[in-house]
Formats: structure tokens, sequence, C-alpha cells
RNA sequence: CGGGGUGUAGCUCAGCCUGGUAGAGCGCUGCGUUUGGGACGCAGAUGCCGGAGGUUCAAAUCCUCUCACCCCGACCA
């Protein structure tokens, strides 16, 4: 493509709208623009990466077996009345009436179509597995539509839907998805984890979500350094510490500790570290009491663990001082597991200190030189903490490391939410009528776009991953509209790489070397090719690759194959 | 939906408190100089000051209502 000939209109200045980087840098490089609240044009060059996403997504998905197909953005209320999410869904569904008063929905996934088209035409189990998936656009009506492309209201997914008689089937067909998901966004040069969402209150291992790692990302994951254990924070297992508790030595005494409410304010003025302190946290019961949770002071409170155990009233609250008073006979800041009456969940590592300190469950004092059994009895251990960077994986290898991701896909072994409804079943060998089981598999095609630029970006701009970016090779010619040797060497380079189906962002605008060198790291192209005077001179061109910090000269009369080998 | 904030040129923003002829930088157009890191000079174009109502001799500015957008909290690819 020739510069001259597409009106590109980049910014110097961070559009105020724009809060995250990748949303500043897509405005900023011309990738889209907004329309209204989380509706978004993508622009031509935009459009390029989008496409080379959706590109990689088809292969892969025709090669795992899945067949395209495409449903239409807008749905009968009827199907959503079916499946009983027309009330289940809530505002985020976008519904409207056409001419005759009958309810539509604009799409926020295909599930009813999808279960509706396989319900007709599958008639028996021989037809199946079947996995159907479409790249097509979707609507949520989001509260808050934030982050540009990211969290947008109208977005671009490619969601699949599996169809098997049996468990065994629809494993395996879960299984093909994983494995095509791992090829995908390793294709697409992401680095990525596969995490273990928490599968809440259904249980079993059955959902997963895929999440490129960046700083901004909005989810905390926690990833073995070993293997290939990831899971969400909430999900992640803390495992008890490997080593017996130590025997008591200390004598338990009280200590007078006025104001000391936080365990660092404690932990200063007696100078012992948070590690051997340990935090008493009191939440509201399922009955009228309360449920004590005791963790070391250097740990959190995970509320997903905390909320399943017995007695834990949901969703989890922390108790008022009234209860707590009424409890403790204190208030926040000094109270103990140390003669409290209530039911009480200590977390592994609180348990595995000994002569550690605590709250007296009296105003401005604390203990000192407590162990447990000695001192306090009727604990429950529990894992019901946070797991911690370092901590050991559970999975058994390695340590954890924590990272921040953005969800980018999701798979998910439904069962029979849909074909249940629905009324979706086939006639197996025996003749006998078995209802579906189907999973559902989604990747964020828009959002992944925008994941890659907030995992590959520096203060100039986007550093586009080769399979995504949306030329090869940026070629910049420097005083183009003086110099003829200049012009015809580029347009001589232009002309070859392009017969050679090499993608060429041209830039020959009559500007400066200045404004075009800007651009094309705005853009993030990652091939610069540049043609001046200076190197002509020596019969030389110059390289730079985006990540590069330096240029390299070649020989201007091996420029393609020079150009082709980098691109390897 | 609750809380906070912003609407002024294509973009980033000043002006508003204390009412009195609409501003800057970037971008855009023309001419000239310049040409290896967002150049310079000269000349220009561009505004329903988000909208409606009110107060006033006079409103971008004060008041009321309204709309849009942005930010903080519960969902999700």
């Amino acid at each position: 493509m020739r510069l001259s000939q597409y009106p590109i209109n980049t910014a110097k200045e961070t559009p105020a709208e724009a809060e995250v980087l990748s949303h500043q840098l897509m405005l900023r490089a011309g990738l889209i623009r907004r329309v209204a609240a989380g509706l978004y044009s993508w622009l031509p060059i935009g459009l390029r990466t989008l496409r080379k996403a959706e590109a990689i997504i088809r292969e892969e998905m025709n090669r795992a077996g899945a067949l395209e197909l495409l449903m239409p953005v807008v749905q009968p209320g009827e199907l959503w009345q079916e499946s009983g999410r027309w009330t289940a869904y809530g505002p985020e569904l976008l519904r409207f009436k056409d001419r005759h008063e009958r309810d539509f929905v604009a799409g926020p996934t295909h599930e009813e179509v999808i279960t509706d088209i396989v319900r007709r035409d599958i008639k028996s189990y021989r037809q199946l597995p079947v996995n159907f998936y479409q790249v097509q656009t979707k609507f949520r009506d989001e509260i808050r539509p934030r982050y540009g492309v990211m969290r947008a209201r109208e977005f671009i997914m490619k969601d699949a839907y599996s169809f098997h008689t049996d468990e065994a089937s629809l494993q395996q067909g879960y299984r093909a998805m994983h494995d095509a998901y791992i090829r995908i966004f390793t294709r697409m040069g992401l680095d990525f984890r596969a995490v273990r969402a928490d599968s809440g209150p259904i249980g079993g291992d059955v959902s997963q979500e895929f999440h490129v790692l960046a700083a901004s990302g909005e989810d905390a994951i926690a990833f073995s350094d070993e293997d290939g254990y990831a899971a969400n924070l909430e999900a992640a297992a803390a495992l008890a510490p490997k080593d017996p508790r130590p025997a008591p030595r200390e004598a338990m005494s009280e200590v007078t500790t006025p104001g000391a409410r936080t365990i660092e304010e404690l932990s200063r003025m007696l100078r012992v570290e948070p590690s051997r302190c340990v935090k008493t946290l009191l939440v509201d019961g399922s009955d009228q009491d309360v449920v004590a949770f005791v963790l070391r002071g250097d740990h959190e409170l995970n509320a997903v663990k905390a909320q399943r155990l017995p007695g834990v009233a949901l969703p989890l609250r922390m108790a008022g001082a009234e209860r707590i008073a009424r409890a403790t006979g204190a208030e926040t800041g000094f109270i103990g597991p140390v003669g409290l009456r209530c039911r009480i969940y200590a977390d592994h590592s609180a348990l595995a200190l000994a002569d550690f300190v605590c709250g007296a469950n009296r105003k401005d004092m604390h203990l000192t030189g407590v162990n447990w059994e000695r001192d306090v009895a009727g604990v429950t251990a529990a894992d019901i903490r946070n797991v911690r960077e370092g901590d050991p994986s559970p999975s058994g290898r390695g340590h954890l490391k924590i990272a921040r991701g953005i969800e980018v896909g999701h798979i998910f072994q439904l069962g029979r939410k849909y074909s249940e409804p629905l009324k979706a079943a086939v006639l197996d060998e025996s003749g006998k009528e078995v209802t579906l089981l189907m999973g559902c598999y989604g990747i964020g095609v828009t959002r992944v776009v925008a994941a890659a630029i907030e995992q590959n970006h520096d203060e100039r701009g986007i550093i586009w991953p080769e399979p995504l970016a949306p030329f090869q090779v940026v070629l910049v010619p420097l005083n183009l509209q003086k110099s003829a040797r200049v012009r015809e060497v580029a347009d001589r380079l232009y002309n070859e790489l392009t017969a050679q189906g090499v993608e060429v962002l041209y830039d020959d605008r009559d500007a400066r070397p200045g404004v075009k060198f800007a651009d094309a790291e705005l853009l993030g192209i990652p091939h610069r090719l540049v043609v001046a005077d200076r190197g002509l001179d020596a019969g030389r061109l110059e390289y730079r690759h985006r990540r590069d910090s330096e240029s390299t000269e070649f020989p201007a009369d091996e420029a393609v194959e020079f150009i082709k080998s980098r691109m390897r």
C-alpha cells in the first residue's frame, strides 16, 4: 500500500478518552475510531490486523475438524424464552421489537441458535460428534464499556459449539479445542497461559480460560515456573507447609499494644515479623453467629475459598462491630483465636507457627508466645488464603509466579444446560433417545488485537508480533521528492517485494524523515527498510527490526533476499 | 444503577471563580525555504462554547433542567 494514497491520520497527543495503552495506541495509530460508547469502527490498517487474527483462528479451527457456519446477530426472543435466559440474562441482553411487535435480541452469544439448528438437523448418533463455529459480531450491553476495544459493547468473537452423545466424546472434543487454542495463541506470537477457572458451585474441572500476560491485565493469575500449571488467583490452591510445626518454647503472655490495630503497626511496636503474627477476621455466619478466619499476618484472605466453607454466610460479609463485640468482647484490631467461642478456620500456614503473636480479645492488648493446641483448641485447618509469589506450586513442581492477564479465550463443558430445555436429542445405537452433551469455546477476536498491543509496545508505539502485523515491511524512502535515484530504487523494491507476496507499506508521502520514522514506529510494522542517498552512495540500504535499537546496512542489490531472510 | 468528573476549532486544552467583541499548541490549506528523527517563515480556513429554558442592557462565564462522554464499584470473549 502506498501511503500517499491512504489518508492515515496519526496523532502525537493521547486522546483524553483512552485510559489503557492499547486503546491510546489504537486511536493514535488510526486503527480504530469510536462511534459511540463501546462501539468502534475499524479503519483499514486496523482491519488488516483483525483479519490476520481471524485467519489464524479459522485455520486452526478447521484443522481441529470444526465446521464454520454463520448465525444471525439478531435472534428471536422466543428461543431465549425457551432456554430460560430471557429472564436469566439481565439488562446486558439488548432486547427490542420489530414492526410486528415481536421480541428480538442482539445476540450476546449463540447457544440457543446453534442448539436450535442441531435439534432440527442432527437426528442420529451417527452424525455426532460435531463442532460448529463462527466468527461473528456480538452485542452485550455492558454497564460500563471501557478500555476501547478490550471491553466494548459490540465485539467480534469466534464461538464454537460441540455436540456429543457421551461424556468421553465431550472430553475428547474439549481436549481438541484446548489444543487448538494453544496453537492459535502460539501462532499469534503471544505470551499466554491456559488457566484453570474457578468452576464455581457446579464443580469439576470443566472450564479453562486463556490469558494473554500483560502488566495491565484485569485478572491475577498464578502459574508454576517449572510446569504448565496455571490458575486464577482465586482458584490457585495454597499448599500446607511441609515442615512440622516447631515445639512451643515460650510461655503465653499478655502485652499492651495501644492503638496497634493493624499487623503493620503491631509488628513495628513489638519488633516481630508480620509472618510471626496471626490475624483473625470475623465474618457473618449462616446463623446468628460469626465465623473466624485465622491467617498469618503477611497473608490475605481468599474470599472465594472462604465462602465455600460450612457455616459461612453467602455472600461473604465481614462481621459488623456489634456482632464482633458480642462474640469477642473486643473490637477489630485486637481479636485473636485464644478463648474465642465460635467456629474457627485457621489457614494451614498459620497453623504451622509456634510462639506467635495474636490479639487478646481485649482493647489495646495482644498475646505473645501463643501456641496451637496448648493455648487454642477446636480449630479447623483449611486453605483460606491467596497464594503468593514464591509459594510452592500445587502441581508439585516449581514455585508460583503471579502475573496479570487479559482473558482472550474460554472453553467450557456445558453438559446439558441448553440441550435439555431446548430438547436437543438423538437416538443412540440401541434406539434410545439421549439428550446431547455440549461444549462451548470462545475467543474474543477484537480483544486479542488489543491484548497483543497491551503486551507488545514501547514508548514509541506498537510492536506487532509478526503474525498479526498489518504489514510485514515498511519501506521508508528519504528525500523521495527530489532524488530520482531514491525514487527509482524504492519503487523497484516496492514492486519486487509486493510481487513476491510481501506485504509492504510504502511511505511515499512528501514528509520529513522524522515524521515517517515516527509513524512507522507508532504503527509497529516489524521490518523497516530505509532508502536514502546517503546509503546509496555506497550501494547500501538500511534495515531495522522494530525491536532493534540499531540499524544494519546491507548491499542494495540483495534487498529482496535480505528482507526475506529476516522475515523467517 | 450508585458515587465523582468533563463537555469551548479535527485533536490536546486555556478562558468560567470576578458576565462586556472566541483563544493557544498541534493538525489542516497556499507559497517559499528546508530534508536522517514529529522543521521554519509568511498568508489563510475552521466554532450553534453539548442542548433547552431562565436571570441580565449584555451569558462560554451565573441559575435550572436535560443530553452525551469519561473515571471509581457488581458481569464477561
